[in-house]
DNA sequence: AGTGAAAAGTAATGCCA
DNA sequence: TGGCATTACTTTTCACT
């Protein structure tokens, strides 16, 4: 057995800068008891690592005139790889995550849109975008993202 | 017409920080042209606003031993209501988001779990949490986000 | 709204246990 | 790995435009 890429101060820390991205290395350190300098070199470590990945900030899009989501199944030709299928969804400014996905449907595409004339649009852009053959869209009503 | 909530320099700075949530404001003030306190003074308005509503790191959860991700979509009895589905689904801490939706299905659950095993045990005590009627499961092969 | 400067706090680094 | 001390930056505040 390898040593354990991650022990518990490091979960610690992970949920320290989940909860906030900006929270200072002194204000962990004093939280898990070591050093500023210790707790700085285990988040570069982390990132060094791939457990951090990076850092953002998170909106609410609503307030920025984006108010509806939306998750749209897609079914695509048996010949198309999912490379192709995250390619040609990802283009979309509306497409917030692809997912693919084993089985049927194809893919999971999260949308998010100012409202559901473009949510239409959206919709019709992603159909012509790839060699879609079906979609199922579900109208998200509300969110809940933990954390 | 209202004044505009979030002007040209907002959205430049809300994309830099989308980048990297940890930017100081001093490279943020050079890229958008201000000095250090009034793009601070910006920061701190988009979030007074509820724009910006925090921080946060991004994981590599397979890095942590969270290799699976799935989706679910859950059919509840008529007469639950949302705030009952997110609830009861929340309290899972398989459970990475809950979208209630606009028809069928009524919800839809993101799971990140360790294995396939653990996929089991996690819907089979959502099925048992809250009135539900139905279950689908979406396994992830890949995924995909902007930013 | 924005600027510039001072004071306080924080990050980054090197050295030693 | 972690602690400590030093130096360099950054954040924060305030008076002024």
């Amino acid at each position: 057995m390898a040593e354990e890429l991650v022990d518990a101060v490091d979960h610690s820390i992970l949920r320290l800068l989940r909860e906030d991205g900006r929270r200072t290395f002194s204000e962990m350190a004093a939280e898990v008891g070591l050093s500023v300098a210790a707790v700085k070199r285990r988040v570069d470590r982390l990132r060094d690592v791939g457990v951090i990945t990076g850092f953002t900030v998170q909106i609410d899009h609503s307030k920025l005139g984006w108010a509806v989501e939306a998750f749209t199944e897609l079914r695509y030709l048996g010949t198309t790889g999912a490379g192709e299928i995250v390619q040609t969804a990802s283009a979309l400014p509306e497409v917030q995550a692809v997912f693919t996905i084993a089985g049927d449907p194809d893919a999971l595409i999260w949308l998010r849109v100012r409202d559901v004339n473009h949510l239409q649009q959206a919709i019709e852009r992603l159909r012509r975008s790839g060699k879609v053959t079906g979609t199922k869209t579900l109208m998200v009503l509300g969110t809940w993202m933990r954390s």
